[in-house]
DNA sequence: ACGCTAATTAACCATCTGGTTCGTTACCAG
DNA sequence: CTGGTAACGAACCAGATGGTTAATTAGCGT
C-alpha cells in the first residue's frame, strides 16, 4: 500500500491505486445511475476515467462486482449521514418531524443513489445480498426511530401501532417516490414533484403526514372503516 | 383487417395479425419488466413467442417503439380500473380509505406494472413522452380523489391543505414503495414489505395514515415544528 | 380460378460488449 | 543500482445484439 505521499504541488502522479480506484468508481457511479446496470457500458466508463478498461478488471474483476462496490459506496454514504444526526434533545414530536425533514433532504441532495437503488430493486437485490459488506451494514435511523417512537409513547403524544422499521418504510417511501417517480408522474399528472418552489410544501406535508398518523387520537383510526373488505387472494 | 372469425374449434390459425401482435406485446411486458430495457433481449422475446424477430420489427419498428406499446398497454389497464372505481355512496372518510385500499391492492396484483413504471423512471420517462396515446390519458382517480376532498372539506372533516395530484401522490408513494423496493428493503432491513401476512397491516396502516393526515385537527400540523430549518441550498 | 397484399420466415450483417492476453513501466526494498 | 512486483496500457476476441434483406405463403376480393 502506498504510503500516500500526495505531493500537493506535483499533481501528475502515475501510479496511485487508491486514486485510481475512485475514479473508476466515481465515473462507474455516473454511468450505473444514469443507464442502469446493463445500460451502462465498461467501455464508456473506462472512456470517462483517466485509465483504462483492463483497470477497472484489474480492480474489480467483473462489471458485477464493480456496481456491487458501487452500491456499497452509496450506502456507506447514507451511512455516515445518518450516524451524525442528532435529535435526543428534542420533544418526540419536534424529533420525528426533524428526523423526516433530514430523509427528505437527503433523497432530494442524492438523486443518484435514488437511481442506483431503483435499479438494484429491478434486479432485486442480487448484489446487495452477495454482499457481506451491505449485510453487516445497520441503519442507525431505525434506531434513533425507535428511541423517539419509545419517548413518544411513554408521554403519551404517540398512539399509532407502528414499528420504527414500518415508520422508516412510510417516511422513505414519500421521499423516495418524489424523487424516482418524478418522470412518469410529472409526465402523467404534469406536476413537477422536485420543483423547487414546492418543496418546502412537499417537506411540511411528510411531516404533517407523519405526525398525524403518530399522534391521530383514533379520528381515523377506526372511522370510515371499509368492512370486511378481503384483499382479493386468500 | 381479418374479420376477426375466431374459430372457436379451430385454434391452429396462421395468419392472425392481432394475436400476433398480442403475443409479442405479452411477452415483451414480462421480458422488459423482468430485465428492464436494456436488459430485455429482442432475440429472448422472440423466442419466448410462437412468431419470429422479423414480426416484432415488422410490427413495432423498433424495439423503443415496442417498449413504448408495451407502457401504453399497461397504462391502459390501469385507467381501466380505475374508470370502474365507485365510491359516491360513501362518506368522505370511507371514500377515501376505499380508495387508498384500491390502490393498495392494484399494486399489489401488478408487480410487473410497477417494475415498468420503475424502468420508465430511470429512462426519465422519455417513452411516455413520445407517445400520443399516453399524453391524453388522463387518470380518473385524480378526478374522484377531487371530488371526495371537496365533499369532505364541505362538511368540515378534511381540514389538511393537499390538493388531489399531491394526495394521489401520498397514497401512491406507500403502495409503490412496498412493491418496487421490497427487495432492497428487506436485504437491508429483513423486512419484507409484501409478506402475505403482514398486508393486511400495512393496507391498515396506509388507511390511517391518510385519513390522520386529512383529518388531523392541526394536532401536528404547527405542533413540533422544526424552526426556520432551510432545506439545503437557496 | 387467381392475383394482390398482408403476414411470415430464414438467413444475414455491422457493430458492440464484457472480458482477456500479453507486453510494459513505475517504484520500493534490499 | 537492481530485481521484483504492483500498476498500467494496447490490441484482441468470441459471442451477442439490434436491425435488415430477400424470398415465401395464406387468404380475401373479384
Amino acid at each position: 500500500m502506498p504510503s500516500v505521499p500526495s505531493p500537493a504541488g506535483s499533481a501528475r502522479r502515475q501510479r496511485d491505486a487508491a486514486r485510481t480506484r475512485a475514479d473508476i468508481l466515481d465515473v462507474a457511479t455516473a454511468e450505473f445511475a444514469r443507464l442502469g446496470y446493463t445500460g451502462a457500458r465498461i467501455d464508456e466508463i473506462a472512456a470517462r476515467t483517466r485509465t483504462t478498461k483492463r483497470m477497472i478488471y484489474y480492480y474489480f474483476g467483473s462489471k458485477e462486482r464493480l456496481f456491487t462496490e458501487v452500491l456499497e459506496r452509496a450506502y456507506a454514504v447514507i451511512r455516515e449521514q445518518e450516524q451524525r444526526l442528532d435529535v435526543g434533545h428534542l420533544d418526540p414530536v419536534s424529533a420525528i418531524r426533524r428526523l423526516a425533514e433530514l430523509t427528505f433532504d437527503h433523497h432530494e441532495a442524492h438523486p443518484d443513489f435514488i437511481r442506483l437503488v431503483s435499479i438494484e430493486n429491478i434486479h432485486e437485490a442480487e448484489h446487495i445480498r452477495a454482499s457481506a459488506a451491505l449485510a453487516e451494514l445497520s441503519s442507525p435511523a431505525i434506531e434513533v426511530i425507535g428511541r423517539i417512537l419509545d419517548e413518544g409513547r411513554a408521554q403519551g403524544v404517540f398512539t399509532a401501532d407502528v414499528d420504527a422499521v414500518d415508520l422508516h418504510a412510510l417516511i422513505s417511501s414519500f421521499c423516495f417516490f418524489r424523487v424516482a417517480n418524478r418522470h412518469t408522474f410529472g409526465a402523467l399528472f404534469g406536476r413537477d414533484l422536485t420543483a423547487e418552489d414546492r418543496r418546502e410544501e412537499y417537506r411540511t406535508m411528510l411531516g404533517d403526514m407523519v405526525i398525524a398518523y403518530l399522534t391521530g387520537k383514533g379520528a381515523g383510526r377506526d372511522a370510515g372503516r371499509t368492512a370486511g373488505q378481503d384483499a382479493g387472494r386468500g
